[in-house]
Order: structure tokens, then C-alpha cells, then sequence
RNA sequence: GCGCCUGUAGCUCAAUGGAUAGAGCAGCGGCCUCCGGAGCCGCGUGUGGAGGUUCGAUUCCUCUCAGGCGCGCCA
């Protein structure tokens, strides 16, 4: 077992033992400064309940608790205001590192998905022109996600929408046309928020190439399939794959969309205004009703998003999560309003709403709007910055916060790039184990016993030993960034160690530990990065 | 005007209601007889403002200021 979860367990039972209730408290690796291993508010919580000093509650806990633990306390002090500072023995951070070499590539794995389905849907582009960087942080969060809440015992699938109809689809498929007039000597100017992307001619191109002037052919689906795949292929690179491409249209090809709608109207949710079928989002929520079938007959975009979160729940997601640019914000309260209308629990919909990227280049802002066909695309940033850099940028800090994304910068800062410190970390453990075989530690072996005495490798050891926690907390907060953090830190603590021993030493009880501590410590960084999507090299 | 998000060090950002608020970058000064110098070490009077909740607030509540976004029978 490991030893947070052991000394839980001893607390539990030593307030049984004092017959007091178990509250809701905290056992957390001590703060650095403190010097002790763990800490726990218990008594203050217990404290605060009944009128009783927490500092008294504290001792008393204290001393049960170090009779039933004498294994694993070292000893124990009681602080300030009433917390319990708990130091563990050595040797028992030794069998902590121990089990976490015995784990492996499951170091870091838990079951508290217990097998539940998961559904995330992220990216989503409409298929109207190519992926740009604000894409790239949508699939980076969203992929890590997926990893990591795979990594907790979740059975994930990732989903992509394809909005393959619709005025965005009109609209591109005039694109299109007003482009092959122009191959045709014929002179129409673009329509106002028509694409205007290069891509559009090469497009236009191919059709004019393949079906000349005949008077119909299928320019829409050549077109969506055509930038589909382009999607695809940088999203591949990108090192992100679907498990499903889910395309809006089927959702009409099989009358799904008119089923909501009955269904809806048979709750008495829909009524007749204007011209137009109104459903009483506001009854659910939502700060006023919506219009779910227009006056000209044709269902809203939000109607068929509907239908397709609704089908998401039918398909037997328990939970399902979308991530979002943060400008649809203003969507999130209807579409929780529809799925409750709909008889699903609003908080099985998790919406993750991440800001855009604003890029710049060389101070400079870049406009990155679509529809003006004027914008850094994924492709580039990936070209130009790294696949791994990009990634591990985009996972650095929260989806609330607003990212700067300065291309020069990010290209002359690539050698120093984060990324690169911890990757580095990886290599040069590797580089230590390639040593290692040429001479005569050849024979160590990571399950002998070994001597340590610097107390950095214990410090190291408590580190590698909240890596499972980490994983954790990324999940129930579905915010991946606290791996990229966490794994920093470690890259950290590693050169630092590196810089100060030499692992392979003529003191042989010393090297085994040594190399059982670096072991340890490439495995957790290439677990980690492995979550992130991120590879792990063993040479740079 | 209403709603959501964000205000933390020169810059970019961390911190499940916990103890003396942490990193990176930039700047200055040091470290290569030795496993990879893409590295290491040293240098810091910062939570926009005002109240409140409590043993304890960057975190929760109210008000306020600043920025971003949204508020369509667009998606």
C-alpha cells in the first residue's frame, strides 16, 4: 500500500479508537518549509466542531496514532494552530520506491472511472477551411483529457462533430462557385464573410479539372471531404486521433432531429410565435426561449445540436464532455437547458470552455478569423514551433486563461522551451542506463538494496510518490495542466540531484539506489508525458 | 445595459479554504579533470480596490475598478 493511503487508514481508525466521527479532513504532503512528510488538519476540523482546542485534539491523535503506525512514523509534531505533522521513516520511503518501480507503466493508473463511459467531443471545426492554432489547444486539452481520464479507469471515446450542413456550408459552397467563375474568365466578386482562403481556389480547381461546366455535381461533398481530410491529416500529426467522426447530417438523413422536436412538443415545451416554433429553454434555466424551428420552415443549428447531445446520452455515455472556445459560452445554459428538458441530468454535461488564443507575431496581432481567410493555421504553428513544444505550450497553463502566442518568440524560445527541460530529463536518464551497460555496474540490478543518505533522494521519492495523486486531481478537475506543472518540477529536482551526485560511483551500495531513484524518476516523466501526448525521447 | 471568464513578481503563468503565495522567461553574477552544459548555483518589500464569512481567504460571498468574450429565426 502506498503511505498516504496507509496513514489514512491509521488516522480513520485511531479517531474510531477515540470514538469521535470521522470528518471530512486533509492529509497532504507537508509544504517544503514545514520539513515534516505529511500534515493533517483533522484536529481543526474536529476542533472547530466541538468546543475543544484543537491543539489538545491534535496531541492526543498524535500519540495514538504514532502506537499505531510505528513502522511508518518517525515521529510526529503538532503545529500552530492544530496540525498534525507527520515524518515517515526511511526505510519506509524505500518500500515506496519499491512499489512504484514494481508498477511500471500502471504507476499512476486508478479505477475511479470504475469502467463508467465517457464521451468527449472537442474540436468540432466545421469543415470550411483548415484546423488554426486555437484548434491546436482545443486538441491538445482534449486529447490529454481523454488520456488521463482513460488512465483513472474511464472508458473514454473521442468524438469529432462534422457540421456538414448549414449556412456555413452554403456559404463555402458559394465560395466555391464565385472561384470558378473566375477560372472562367467570368468576374463576380466574393459575397460579404465568404471564404477567402487559398484553399478555396485550389479547391474550385479541382472541381473545374474534374467536372468542367456540367451543370451539376457535388461540389459540397467534394469540398467538405476534401478539407475533412486535410483535419485529419493535421490532427494525425498532431498526434491526436478519433475514435469517431460523428457528421451532422445523419442526424436529418434519419429523421432524428424532427423525433426531438415531437419529442419535445409532446412535453408542451414548444409553442408558436412569430411564425417560428419556440422551445421554453427559460423554464430550464435558460435566460430566455429559443427558436428551434424558423419561420422558413428550416431547423436552428441549435436545434440539431439538440438532437446530437441527446444522442450522445442514448449512445450510453454516463458523462459526457465538450470543449468549447470560450466565445460560445453564451451557449452553455441552453443546450444544459435542452438535455434537462430531455430528462438528462445537466451536470452529466460538462462543458470545458477555453479561451482563444491570440497570436502575434513579432508584437504584431494576427487576425485570426476564418471566414477572412486570414490566420496562422495548426499546420504552421506545428512546422514551425514542434509538435511536442506546441502541445506542452498549450498544456501549460489553465483553459480559463488567455493565451498569448507569439510565433517569433515561441521559435526563438524553442531551445529553452519547457518542453525540451523535461524531455532532456528523460534522455539523460537513458544516457545514464547506455553508460551504465559499458561497465562493470552492468551486473546491478534495480531490486537490490541500496545505500542513500543526501536527503534530496528522499525528497525525490515523496515527489515521484504524488504523481497518482496528480493524475487524479487532473481528472476530477478535467484540467490537464497540473501534469505539466508537476512534471516540471520534477525535471527540476532531477538535474538538480543530477548536477550534485554522480549516479554510477565506485561506491557500489550508493549506485544501486541511485540508479533504482533515476529509474523511478524516468518512468514517471515518461508516464507523464505519454498522458500529455507527448513523446518521451531517449536521445535529443 | 445584462451575463460569463480573467486580474498574482518587469513579462507569461501556478497555488483541492491551510502554515513564510511558487515556477519559467527576461536581467545581473558564478560553475565544465567526472554519467549529455538543451544543465546547475546565487540575487525578489507581488494577490486591482473596499468590506464580509472563520481558527485561517489568492481561493467562498457582496460591492467596486480594469480587460476579454457573449447577448441572432449565424454556427
Amino acid at each position: 500500500m502506498r503511505i498516504k493511503n496507509e496513514l489514512r487508514k491509521g488516522i480513520d481508525e485511531v479517531l474510531g479508537k477515540l470514538r469521535l466521527e470521522i470528518p471530512d479532513y486533509s492529509l497532504e504532503f507537508a509544504p517544503e518549509e514545514i520539513g515534516a512528510d505529511f500534515a493533517t488538519n483533522v484536529a481543526l476540523i474536529i476542533g472547530s466542531r466541538i468546543e475543544k482546542s484543537s491543539i489538545e485534539i491534535a496531541e492526543v491523535i498524535s500519540r495514538a496514532l504514532q502506537e499505531v503506525e510505528p513502522e511508518t512514523i518517525e515521529r510526529i509534531e503538532v503545529a500552530k494552530p492544530g496540525f498534525i505533522n507527520i515524518y515517515v521513516t526511511r526505510k519506509r520511503w524505500h518500500r515506496e520506491l519499491d512499489t512504484i518501480l514494481r508498477e511500471g507503466k500502471n504507476y499512476g493508473k486508478a479505477n475511479i472511472g470504475r469502467g463508467m463511459k465517457v464521451l468527449i467531443e472537442f474540436v468540432s471545426a466545421n469543415p470550411t477551411g483548415p484546423l488554426h492554432v486555437g484548434h491546436g489547444r482545443c486538441a491538445s486539452i482534449g486529447d490529454a483529457l481523454a488520456n488521463i481520464l482513460r488512465e483513472v479507469g474511464y472508458r473514454v471515446v473521442k468524438e469529432y462533430y462534422v457540421n456538414d450542413v448549414g449556412n456555413q456550408i452554403d456559404l463555402l459552397e458559394k465560395s466555391i462557385n464565385i472561384r470558378q467563375k473566375e477560372l472562367r474568365g467570368e468576374d463576380e466578386s466574393l459575397p460579404e464573410g465568404a471564404y477567402r482562403g487559398p484553399y478555396v481556389k485550389e479547391i474550385a480547381e479541382e472541381l473545374e479539372a474534374r467536372y468542367g461546366k456540367k451543370k451539376s455535381f457535388p461540389c459540397r461533398e467534394y469540398a467538405v471531404q476534401k478539407i475533412l481530410s486535410w483535419i485529419r491529416k493535421d490532427l494525425e500529426d498532431f498526434g491526436v486521433k478519433f475514435d469517431k467522426w460523428f457528421f451532422e447530417s445523419t442526424l436529418y438523413r434519419k429523421n432524428k432531429v424532427k423525433q426531438i422536436i415531437d419529442s419535445l412538443k409532446n412535453k408542451g415545451l414548444i409553442y408558436e410565435k412569430d411564425g417560428a416554433q419556440w422551445f421554453k429553454s427559460s423554464q430550464f434555466g435558460d435566460e430566455k426561449d429559443r427558436v428551434v424551428i424558423r419561420e422558413n420552415k428550416k431547423p436552428t443549428y441549435f436545434t440539431s445540436d439538440i438532437t446530437y447531445h441527446y444522442h450522445k446520452f442514448r449512445r450510453g455515455s454516463k458523462k459526457v464532455i465538450n470543449i468549447w472556445g470560450a466565445d460560445h459560452h453564451g451557449y452553455v445554459d441552453r443546450i444544459k437547458a435542452s438535455i434537462a428538458a430531455l430528462g438528462i441530468p445537466p451536470e452529466d454535461l460538462k462543458i470545458i470552455l477555453y479561451q482563444l488564443v491570440s497570436l502575434t507575431r513579432g508584437g504584431q496581432r494576427v487576425p485570426m478569423s476564418t471566414r477572412e481567410g486570414e490566420f496562422v493555421t495548426l499546420r504552421q504553428v506545428m512546422e514551425e514551433v514542434g509538435k511536442d513544444a506546441s502541445r506542452f505550450f498549450f498544456l501549460m497553463r489553465g483553459a480559463d486563461s488567455r493565451l498569448d502566442f507569439d510565433l517569433e518568440l515561441a521559435k526563438k524560445q524553442s531551445p529553452e522551451n519547457p518542453v525540451y527541460y523535461v524531455q532532456y530529463a528523460h534522455a539523460r536518464i537513458c544516457s545514464i542506463f547506455r553508460e551504465k551497460r559499458k561497465k562493470e555496474y552492468e551486473k546491478v540490478s534495480l531490486t537490490e538494496e541500496g545505500r542513500e543518505e543526501e536527503k534530496e533522494s528522499i525528497e525525490i521519492v515523496k515527489r515521484l510518490s504524488r504523481y497518482p495523486e496528480v493524475v487524479k486531481n487532473c481528472a476530477q478537475r478535467y484540467e490537464p495542466h497540473h501534469l505539466t506543472g508537476y512534471l516540471q518540477d520534477l525535471a527540476k529536482c532531477f538535474h538538480h540531484y543530477y548536477d550534485k551526485y554522480r549516479v554510477l560511483s565506485s561506491d557500489r551500495s550508493a549506485t544501486k539506489f541511485r540508479l533504482k531513484l533515476v529509474a523511478a524518476i524516468r518512468l514517471v516523466i515518461s508516464n507523464g508525458l505519454d498522458l500529455l501526448g507527448i513523446s518521451a525521447p531517449r536521445k535529443m
